[in-house]
RNA sequence: GCUGGCAUAGCUCAAUUGGCAGAGCAGCUGAUUUGUAAUCAGCAGGUUGCAGGUUCGAUUCCUGUUGCCAGCUCCA
């Protein structure tokens, strides 16, 4: 694939960008199409994408609609098929800006006067469409083969809010055809994926109009959920955590030591109890706080690892809610470490070692990203550096690889965030580890060291999961509901042939169920092949007993897999291997 | 909060130009006694999210509002 670089060469694209030029080459002939359709168009920017490209573009008064896009992408191809040429030129920073400003792009304009002064301003044109762009593009229109229109929505420019909205419309671009479609494909995969899908199938939770943002757990997601708690603090307790409860409602007094009354007041649910301001706790650590404050420390305590299972409400804006992955209460599962400075790197390789291996457990992909200052922060700049540093050399010890995400830290400190992927590639925060110099000063936090003398300790938060909540919608989709046996909600189900063989069933159910097996009889008076299709689709348990004559008079049991394979064995044999499966956590 | 879209039975979706709100699944009742991904029949199920407006007449058109969806912003 030939592809023309801004100096005006033309060369054999490396392979690995292939796709890039075609989405960004998609991009200028979509804002081409637009152009020819509302001459008024003003556009900002226009890249590739993951799976395509977008532009954001000013059009004014201008309201699109479904139609609006679908006549985009007939003028999209109408350009392919024109088969214009691609061409690149570079102008001084002078022309160019006239130029711009001759066609009425004002953000391009805007664009320019950022740009370095000794950048080297390239412009891209095909027929009547020139672009302001480094490039590289393809060589012609009808190299341009298959590509979507897809959505339209709202960016703003330059991202910042107080920007205007523009228009930004997406769409998707690939080399053929045939890769198109199976994208389109892989969509559709990841829509059954949807734990918002999943969760309602197999009654694991739900949300209602009386609480946008409030999640209801029903007894599947419960059990669920328990189990999860139930491996969170068999593997804290034996990483040295004790655990702590604080209470969800604290005075307005707390929040204003705290900073969270200056900080995060927007996000703050409020009420005012005895005549006095309190607030519903966004976070757990002045609770945990407090309960270090409550009693002196010895050096030789420390670190001092304090657990909590902390439910915390956030007024998240609603337009951001998005099922499990953001609600507005969630349990974070939290914990605050205090230590003294010497134990700063030691015991972030704990955390980071701790949140790995449960990562490493489900077998999820994640990156990791640190956090620095933001605008709004307490705090000397010293400890700030201290705090950045601490971080940075624990994941450079650990040989982690990081990206750095620039002024997105707590207001309290720098942090360590684990992103984990939806069934659609998103990324969601989950473990994040933050170090923290300001709430022990705020709380006058001390121990006592070695030679007797007070002082201050430092202070880790972390929490693993992140939320309880978030980690289950992940866990959902990761597994398309097809949970591993310790989590699954119903285990085992028990499928009688007919009713004449109910009686053996229920013997082997309550085996099972004596035996601390999530087990469920289907006693409904349904064909064989009925059963199997709902243990299967619908409550997609592990394990599917199908229990008729031979069975019962054999005393054994046919089990089937949600792979659909089939064996027989004994009630007993097949007791001990779920059991197994169960306490390994398999 | 912003931009755009959507809202009909528990769920998934129909309803012509503004003209009697309908189906499948789930539920209930009965028949059937079943061998590895849907047995048959009957019954019941609705203030078409909510509040206004236009109209002889609104699920359909208009305004507002709430919730949801995609994205932005923000975040665990």
């Amino acid at each position: 694939m030939k592809v023309i670089y801004n100096d005006g060469t033309v060369k054999e694209c490396p392979q690995e960008e292939e796709l890039h030029v075609i989405r960004h080459t998609a991009a200028h002939i979509m804002a081409q199409a637009i152009k020819r359709l509302w001459p008024e168009a003003d556009f900002a920017f226009g890249p590739a994408t993951e799976n395509g490209f977008y532009y954001d573009v000013d059009l004014g008064d201008t309201k699109l609609t479904d139609e609006d896009l679908e006549k985009i992408e007939k003028e999209m191809k109408k350009i392919c098929k024109e088969n214009l040429p691609i061409k690149a030129f570079t102008l001084p920073r002078e022309e160019a800006v006239k130029l711009m400003q001759e066609r009425g792009e004002k953000y391009k304009v805007e664009h320019i006067g950022d740009l370095p002064e000794d950048a080297t301003i390239s412009f891209y044109q095909q027929g009547e469409y020139i672009d302001m762009c480094v490039g590289p593009h393809l060589t012609y229109t009808k190299a341009l083969k298959a590509f979507k229109i897809t959505q339209q929505s709202g960016a703003y420019w330059r991202g910042d809010k107080n920007n205007k909205m523009l228009t930004r419309i997406n769409g998707i671009a690939f080399h053929n055809q045939e890769e198109l479609e199976a994208h389109l494909k892989l969509l559709e995969e990841a829509a059954r994926r949807d734990h918002r899908k999943i969760g309602k199938e197999m009654n694991l939770f739900m949300f209602c109009d009386e609480g946008p943002g409030f999640p209801f757990f029903l007894p599947n997601g419960m059990v669920l959920k328990n189990t999860l708690i139930d491996y969170w603090r068999e593997i804290h307790r034996k990483a040295g955590y004790v655990e702590v409860s604080t209470p969800l409602i604290m005075n307005r007094h707390l929040w204003e030591t705290s900073g969270h009354w200056d900080h995060y007041k927007d996000n703050m649910y409020s009420t005012v109890i005895d005549g006095e301001d309190y607030c519903i706790k966004p976070m757990n650590c002045p609770g945990g706080v407090l309960v270090y404050r409550s009693q002196p420390h010895s050096y030789r305590e420390l670190p001092l690892r304090v657990g909590e299972l902390g439910l915390v409400h956030r007024h998240e804006l609603r337009g951001a809610l998005h099922g499990l992955f953001r609600v507005r209460c969630f349990t974070q599962d939290d914990a605050h470490i205090f230590m003294r400075r010497d134990q700063i790197s030691d015991e972030i390789a704990n955390v980071v070692h701790l949140i790995n291996s449960v990562y490493d457990k489900f077998g999820f992909k994640y990156f990791v990203e640190l956090s620095t200052r933001p605008e709004d922060s307490m705090g000397s700049d010293e400890d700030w550096e201290d705090a950045t540093n601490g971080l940075k050399n624990a994941l450079e010890k650990l040989n982690m690889p990081y990206i750095i995400n620039e002024g997105d830290g707590a207001f309290y400190g720098p942090k360590i965030d684990f992103h984990l992927e939806d069934s659609l590639g998103r990324t969601w925060q989950c473990g994040t580890i933050q170090l923290d110099f300001q709430m022990p000063l705020n709380f006058h936090l001390e121990y006592v060291n070695e030679a007797g003398e007070k002082e201050r300790p430092i202070m880790i938060h972390r929490v693993c999961f992140g939320s309880i909540e978030r980690f289950i919608g992940i866990l959902t989709e990761h597994y398309a509901g097809k949970f591993p046996t310790w989590l699954a909600p119903v285990q085992v189900k028990v499928l009688p042939v007919s009713e004449k063989t109910l009686d053996y069933a229920r013997g082997v159910a309550e085996k099972l169920e004596n035996a601390g097996v999530r087990v469920v009889l289907d006693e409904s008076n349904e064909k064989i092949g009925y059963k199997i299709r709902q243990a299967q689709q619908v409550d997609r348990v592990p394990y599917m007993l199908v229990l008729g004559a031979k069975e019962a008079e054999a005393g054994t049991v046919s089990v089937r897999d949600r792979k659909g394979e089939t064996t027989t064995m004994s009630a007993d044999e097949f007791l001990n291997s779920v059991k197994e499966e169960i306490a390994e956590r398999r």
